[in-house]
DNA sequence: ACGTAGTAG
DNA sequence: CGTTCTACTACGT
């Protein structure tokens, strides 16, 4: 029947949906609830090594301080723009992220933690039931933990991060945005304006190709065809654009309970030239593996290893990289460094590699019965990992470690803060050596 | 199965 | 001179 004016008001459709909450400018605002003098103050958050800018105030944004600026660019005009740094605290954001996802396990139980500071929820009801529910999720989590959020509502999980997106850029929506709920004028007008690059899943190397295609805006890429995207592009690329037109089509996910992958990667303050020093990389690195798969449990099948030049340096580009099948289930680290260095032949002597990473994947919890295994190596039967960290637990990280990873005066670089996360550097810069093997 | 490309936060 | 770190999916071979 065609709809006639004289109808009464369609009755309210409850549906279902999905809510998308993140903190504003997490970092900073975890640093501001502990110091209060750093509201209304251009604030940044400092990466690793204290090199670039990873957390941004609104009023640092307002600085025009992109997001990843280098410090050493911002240093020198830091006083003068009032600017405040910090460095990065991870334990500091790692536990009150847990806060705050405990807290949204009220509203939902079906609750994504997609990242440190965001989370998808199942919620369902009328658009003005989801709006008063936005509200009451963005009030109860500031009442509780001090963190503004914003909250985006509708049927896809892309959607739902461009309402997040919409009710942080417009601030008459008081931080929370129910897409269905707008005028589709409203809506329409917000997509034709939004670059496709904004769009969740599409970064700058599509958005130049879709440029080809004369995608420009969110809105374009929601209209296009989708067959041709899955051709020219991929599955994923389909799925945004179904997304976009409020088809759901990427799944909430349960928490994953085994990562795939562990990765371990540091720049170095100063580059490394030679295979001494990048065995000695190696080696910390696979320890620094070994020790998280302890923590967590789990042995790994698989390591790769790589190093590469700085991306800035335009002489030299070289990307070496090894993958290894470790002999079977492990998280030794005897093992695993022997594993790391056999990417030293590759190694190019002279050549400025500025950072190197150690990924162990295929992982797998630890069996807890003791089985017998032929295959197990002679220091993991003797636990020599476990009784490294117990050691390190008792006597602090200083004290013990494992060939060129326990020299104690290493190379230059090692010294350097430059190389240490905020967190962990501290303690395994101070290793001493000890023949395990 | 493995290496590469691209993306997110 | 110098520009983070971790983890995923998809694709090509």
């Amino acid at each position: 029947m065609p709809p006639s004016p004289l109808d009464s008001p369609a009755p309210p459709q409850r549906g279902e949906y999905i809510a998308h909450v993140d903190v504003n400018s997490f970092y900073v605002s975890c640093e501001r609830v502990f110091d209060p003098k750093l509201e209304v103050r251009p604030v940044i958050v400092l990466s690793n090594n204290d090199g670039c800018a990873v957390a941004r105030s609104a009023e640092a944004k307002a600085l025009g301080i992109e997001m990843g600026a280098p410090w050493f660019k911002l240093a020198a005009d830091a006083d003068r723009l009032g600017l405040v740094a910090k460095s990065s605290n991870y334990e500091l954001y790692g536990e009150m992220s847990a806060r705050v996802m405990k807290l949204l396990g009220r509203f939902s139980a079906w609750v994504e933690v997609y990242s440190i500071d965001e989370a998808f929820l199942g919620v369902s009801g009328t658009v003005d039931e989801l709006q008063a529910l936005g509200e009451q999720i963005k009030s109860e989590v500031f009442r509780l933990t001090g963190l503004p959020v914003c909250v985006g509502i509708a049927t896809s999980k892309t959607m739902a991060k461009m309402a997040n997106k919409t009710a942080k850029h417009i601030k008459e929506l008081g931080g929370v945005c129910v897409w269905d709920r707008a005028p589709a004028q409203t809506t329409e007008s917000l997509l034709a304006r939004l670059p496709v690059v904004e769009v969740w899943g599409i970064g700058p190397r599509l958005t130049k190709r879709l440029r080809g295609l004369g995608i420009w805006t969110a809105k374009d890429l929601r209209n296009a065809n989708e067959v041709r995207i899955r051709d020219k592009f991929s599955i994923v690329q389909m799925r945004t654009v179904l997304e976009l037109r409020g088809i759901p089509c990427i799944p909430m996910e349960e928490e994953r309970a085994i990562k795939d992958q562990l990765i371990f990667s540091r720049s170095f303050s100063d580059p490394i030239t030679d295979r001494v020093g990048m065995e000695q990389v190696m080696g910390i690195y696979a320890q620094q593996a070994s020790a998280r798969l302890h923590k967590h449990q789990k042995q790994a099948k698989i390591l790769s290893a790589w190093a590469m030049t700085s991306y800035y340096n335009q002489h030299q580009d070289h990307q070496p990289a090894i993958t290894v099948k470790l002999p079977g289930p492990t998280a030794d680290p005897v093992v695993l460094t022997r594993a790391a260095k056999q990417l030293l032949p590759q190694i190019l002597i002279g050549v400025k590699y500025a950072r190197a990473g150690v990924v162990v994947m295929d992982l797998q919890p630890c069996a807890m019965q003791e089985t017998f295994d032929p295959f197990i190596s002679a220091h993991e039967a003797k636990q020599i990992g476990p009784l490294i960290q117990q050691i390190r637990s008792e006597h602090g990280v200083k004290s013990i470690g494992l060939g060129r990873a326990g020299l104690q005066q290493g190379p230059a670089w090692e010294m350097r803060r430059e190389m240490m996360s905020p967190r962990y550097t501290t303690h395994w810069r101070e290793l001493l050596t000890v023949k395990a093997a």
